[in-house]
DNA sequence: TGCGATATGTCGTATAACGACATATTATGA
DNA sequence: TCATAATATGTCGTTATACGACATATCGCA
C-alpha cells in the first residue's frame, strides 16, 4: 500500500503551492502572487520553480488541470490547477509532519535555556 | 547585515543534526541513532547524507569540532561535534519558520473542510 | 504609443539527499 | 575462539529540484 507519508517530505515551494490550491483552483501567475501573500512576502517563487513545478506535480497527479468556465470571452492562456484528493493527503501528511517537527523543536529548545 | 533566515530554509536532515547537537554535543554514529529516535523512527539518516552534511556545517561554521576529553583510554576515531552560536540562531530561525508554515496549513486547511 | 502588470515557459547551474560501496574497531554470545 | 552485530567514518555517482536568467506574448491604461 502507497502512503502519503512515503513521498515527504516536500519542498517550501511544493508544499507552498499545495497550500494555495487547497484554498481555490489557481493559474499560475495567481499561485506565485497568493504564496507571497501567504508567506508574509518571504517567498517569492522564480518562474523556473513555479512552472517547473506544476508540470511534475500534475505528472504526479497531486494536481489537476481544471477548463476555464467561459472560454469564449477574456480566454488568454492561462491554465488553471486545482488540487486533487491524492494532493490533498499529500498536503494534510506534510502539515503533520511540520507541526511534528515544530513540536520537537519546541521541546528541545526550551531543554536548553540554561 | 547577515541574518540567520537568509539561509533557510534548512533541508529535514540539516535540521534535525542542529536539533540533535542542541541538546548535547555528539559524535556522527550518536546523531544518526538520536535522530532516529527523536523523529520516532520516521527519518533514519544515510551516511551519505550524515557525513556530507557534517562536513558543510563544519564549512559553515554552523557546528564545530570538540575534543574528546580522556582521548588516552578508549581513543577510537570518534569525532566529536557541538552546535556553535551560529548555528543554535539558525536553528531557531529555521524553528520559527517552521512553526509559520505549520499554522498557515492549520489556517487553510480549517477553512475548507466543507 | 509605450510601459507595467499579467501570464507562461526553457535552460543551465548549483546544491544536497540518497543508496551503494568501502573499511576498521569493539562487544557479545554460541 | 570465532563469527557476527553494533559501532564508527568515509567516498562516489545518480537524481531531484530550486533558482536566476532569458524569452515571449497579451492586456489595461495613461
Amino acid at each position: 500500500m502507497e502512503t502519503s507519508q512515503e513521498h515527504l517530505p516536500v519542498s517550501e515551494a511544493t508544499f507552498l503551492i499545495l497550500l494555495s490550491l487547497a484554498q481555490e483552483s489557481r493559474h499560475g501567475y495567481a499561485i506565485m502572487k497568493d504564496v507571497e501573500a501567504l508567506s508574509q512576502g518571504r517567498v517569492s517563487l522564480s518562474t523556473g520553480t513555479l512552472y517547473g513545478a506544476l508540470s511534475r506535480l500534475l505528472d504526479q497527479r497531486w494536481i489537476e488541470r481544471v477548463e476555464d468556465e467561459l472560454p469564449e470571452q477574456s480566454s488568454r492562456t492561462r491554465k488553471r490547477y486545482r488540487l486533487s484528493e491524492q494532493g490533498r493527503h499529500v498536503l494534510q501528511a506534510e502539515s503533520q509532519r511540520l507541526e511534528q517537527l515544530a513540536a520537537m523543536a519546541r521541546l528541545r529548545l526550551a531543554e536548553n535555556l540554561s
